[in-house]
DNA sequence: TTTCATTTGTCCGTATGTATC
DNA sequence: CGATACATACGGACAAATGAA
């Protein structure tokens, strides 16, 4: 329930019902009809995305999460959501699509022994006809046994979820500055080395059993990734 | 009360004391001898650090966080803890120390107006020798009147703490990539133009007001910056 | 400066639901 | 199936910071 609440409140700040700050959590209990508990509830996931900075005995003020004209990704929505917002904007070009047996990265990333089978696609997206990030994910095979290409023009998660109901309960990031290697120049035909702002994830479900290894790299020069950090912490920090 | 049980668990893991999983809520109610409603919140800031998963029914599992090769810069730790793990092995060349006042960029993320005087520091940090980062700090002088050349030389945080008890609450992170500014480019006496992992964060404390904005240039092009992104949420994702 | 209402922070006890084993 | 363990929700109490009178 306090999800639902979550949910809605990220609703309100979105179409800007609230502006500057957050109604009281005596207003909210009012208007939602739950305890204040409940409110608290639905606030910190609110706050733990980033959206809001809280007050004591002032409020909950709303964060403007902008960073002048460039373009922001809010990895603080949490894997999966954080690129919903352009998501429904993006094609997929499927450059790859195949069964291989997992590297050393790839078995360190994922808890795995090397060898181990995983399904690899390679993607090129665009948004409004720019290249927007190429995605090299792996995905064990154990979890989920297949993907149709038309999943993976699509969105892979959601297709995973449905038919295997395993969705991302959180993830560790990695960004990074790399180059692309071989088999992206090659499947791409972008052959400069330009400096490519990198996310690399490991997404765990349920029981925290990983089940993705992804790595985007995004084209847009002026890209910034963002996240909040919070110091639930009282005190002292040394 | 709950930050301090918070420490503690992460004391004990850390001391191995908890090895595989944590004791039952009811176990650790016991133990601290607090309700578990606090046992909770405790446990929330831990796994908020990405250092336990949770498992309805079963437990909480301490979760291996896996070494790389590469350097990794923990974010997750919150603002001000971030460097701290290398912050004792870095050495600051102060390259600017000077009072300036607030142009279009700062004022906006400082949420200030244009021309309100800010102090300017620019240090030029290294690790074991070698350049590690590039630091430009902007301090609003209604919050922090003034710095010595002594304090930027050592930690900044520090002696703001102990001047004007300001320390960080919370932070706004961006990360992206750049390269030198002329300043940087004249008083470093680096003329290349490299891509550099760039982090520009900007600090609250008291949780509402900002008191500074911050922009590092990574030198080491490995470097990877790490932060645990979990889903609180229990559901669907859609 | 002091006072006072408002607002968020912390803690408690209890009850019920649901997943795991 | 039952026992254990975590998830959610309620209500109440007091503390602490804010902001305006």
């Amino acid at each position: 329930m306090y999800h639902d609440i979550a949910d809605d409140i990220i609703k309100q700040i979105n179409e800007q019902t609230y502006v500057d700050k957050l109604p009281s959590e005596a207003q909210l209990t009012d208007h939602y009809q739950v305890s204040r508990n409940t409110i608290r509830k639905a606030i910190d996931e609110v706050c733990q995305q980033g959206l809001l900075r809280r007050v004591k005995g002032s409020g909950y003020y709303i964060n403007q999460i902008t960073m002048h004209d460039a373009p922001v990704v809010n990895l603080s929505l949490g894997a999966g959501k954080a690129m919903r917002a352009v998501d429904s904007h993006l094609t997929s070009t499927v450059l790859a699509l195949e069964d291989v047996l997992a590297n050393q990265f790839q078995a360190n990333h994922l808890h795995i022994t090397i060898g181990e089978p995983l399904i690899h696609v390679l993607r090129l997206r665009q948004l409004n006809g720019q290249r927007y990030c190429i995605e090299d994910s792996y995905y064990l095979k154990t979890q989920v046994a297949q993907l149709s290409l038309a999943d993976a023009q699509q969105s892979i998660f959601h297709a995973v979820k449905r038919d295997y109901d395993i969705s991302v309960n959180n993830a560790e990031n990695y960004i990074s500055v790399t180059t692309l290697n071989d088999q992206q120049r090659q499947l791409t035909g972008i052959h400069d080395d330009h400096a490519l702002l990198t996310l690399t994830q490991i997404n765990y479900y349920g029981n925290n059993i990983a089940f993705n290894l992804s790595t985007t790299k995004f084209f847009n020069a002026d890209l910034n990734l963002y996240f909040h950090s919070s110091q639930t912490f009282g005190g002292d920090s040394k």
